[in-house]
DNA sequence: AGCCAGGAAGTCC
DNA sequence: GGACTTCATGGC
C-alpha cells in the first residue's frame, strides 16, 4: 500500500517498551512484525509509515493491531501541566501506542516475564516459537502442550518453566478458548481475578494481560518500575483517577520513560 | 563481581 | 492480612 502519515507513533519506541517480544529489527526505523498469523514490514520517516501489506490486510488486522483508533494526542492533552515528572515522561515516549496483541500470546509472555528483563525473555520466547511453534510461529496451546517444565526450564525459562508448563496443559483441549470468554464478558476486576487464579500469575501479570492482551484501557500494572517511580515522585500514591479511561498508555509513557533514561 | 530484572508462591506469624 | 524467603539465570 502507499505511505500513509500516522502521528503519535514511533516504532522503535514500541520496539523497545516491553510490551511486544518478537518485533525483529531489519534495518534502520523499519522492523518485521508477526500477528494474528499475518506478517508485516513497517518502516518509518518521520512521520511517514510504509507497510508491507495491501490495504485491505491493514485496515483488517494493523489497524487495529497499531491501536490506530485511539486519539493520542487527546490523552496527552489531559496530562497534569503541573505533573513535571509525566510531562517529561509523556514527551519522552510520545510516540508509544498500546498495542492490541493476541491474547494468548500475551498471556504466555507475561507469565514469563516475572522477574526477569526484557532481552531475556526475548530470547525465550525466540526459544519457544522455534521449538514449538508451527513454522517458527508463536505456539498455540496444544503445541505448547507437549513441552514438560523440564523441557520449558532448558529453554531459559528457568523456574517459570513450571508455569508455562501448567498454563499449556490448562488452556489446551479447548481450554483457553473456554477462558477467553469468560474472560471477555467479565469486568476488569472480575477478568483479573479469574487470571490470577491460574498457577504463576499474580496481579501484575494478570494486569499486563488485561492490559495488552484484553485491551481494557484502565489497568496500570505496577511492576518494580512503576513501584519505584511512585515512591519516588508521587509520594506513594498516583493520581489514577484524573486519567480514568487511559491509564494503561499513561502507565506506559511512565514505563519506557524509567526504562530508557 | 554483584546487583537487578515488566513477581509470585510458599511459609511463617 | 502482612513481612520474609525462595526461586533460575542472563544482562549489564
Amino acid at each position: 500500500m502507499k505511505p500513509i502519515t500516522i502521528e503519535h507513533m514511533d516504532l522503535k519506541q514500541i520496539a523497545d517498551s516491553g510490551q511486544s517480544f518478537r518485533w525483529k529489527e531489519s534495518g534502520d526505523n523499519r522492523y518485521t512484525i508477526e500477528a494474528f498469523g499475518k506478517s508485516l514490514t513497517a518502516e518509518q520517516r518521520g512521520q511517514q509509515f510504509s507497510f508491507s501489506c495491501g490495504e485491505a490486510e491493514f485496515q483488517e488486522v494493523w489497524s487495529n493491531y497499531f491501536d490506530l483508533g485511539r486519539d493520542y494526542g487527546a490523552v496527552k492533552e489531559r496530562i497534569d501541566p503541573a505533573d513535571e515528572y509525566l510531562c517529561s515522561a509523556a514527551a519522552y515516549g510520545s510516540g508509544i501506542r498500546v498495542l492490541r496483541q493476541d491474547l494468548w500470546e500475551v498471556m504466555v509472555c507475561f507469565l514469563i516475564s516475572q522477574n526477569n528483563n526484557i532481552s531475556r525473555i526475548k530470547n525465550s520466547i525466540g526459544g519457544l516459537c522455534q521449538v514449538y511453534g508451527k513454522n517458527q510461529s508463536f505456539p498455540r496451546p496444544d503445541d505448547l502442550a507437549g513441552g514438560s517444565a523440564q523441557d520449558f526450564e532448558r529453554l531459559g525459562l528457568g523456574y517459570r518453566g513450571k508455569y508455562l508448563a501448567a498454563l499449556a496443559e490448562q488452556m489446551s483441549g479447548g481450554g483457553f478458548e473456554e477462558l477467553s470468554w469468560t474472560l471477555l464478558a467479565a469486568d476488569d476486576e472480575g477478568a483479573r481475578a479469574e487470571l490470577m487464579t491460574l498457577y504463576g500469575v499474580g496481579r501484575k501479570v494478570a494486569d499486563c494481560i488485561c492490559l495488552f492482551g484484553l485491551h481494557r484501557d484502565d489497568m496500570f500494572p505496577a511492576d518494580t518500575h512503576i513501584n519505584q517511580i511512585i515512591a519516588a515522585h508521587y509520594g506513594g500514591d498516583f493520581p489514577y483517577k484524573r486519567y480514568a479511561g487511559s491509564l494503561g498508555v499513561i502507565q506506559q509513557y511512565l514505563f519506557y520513560y524509567h526504562l530508557k533514561k
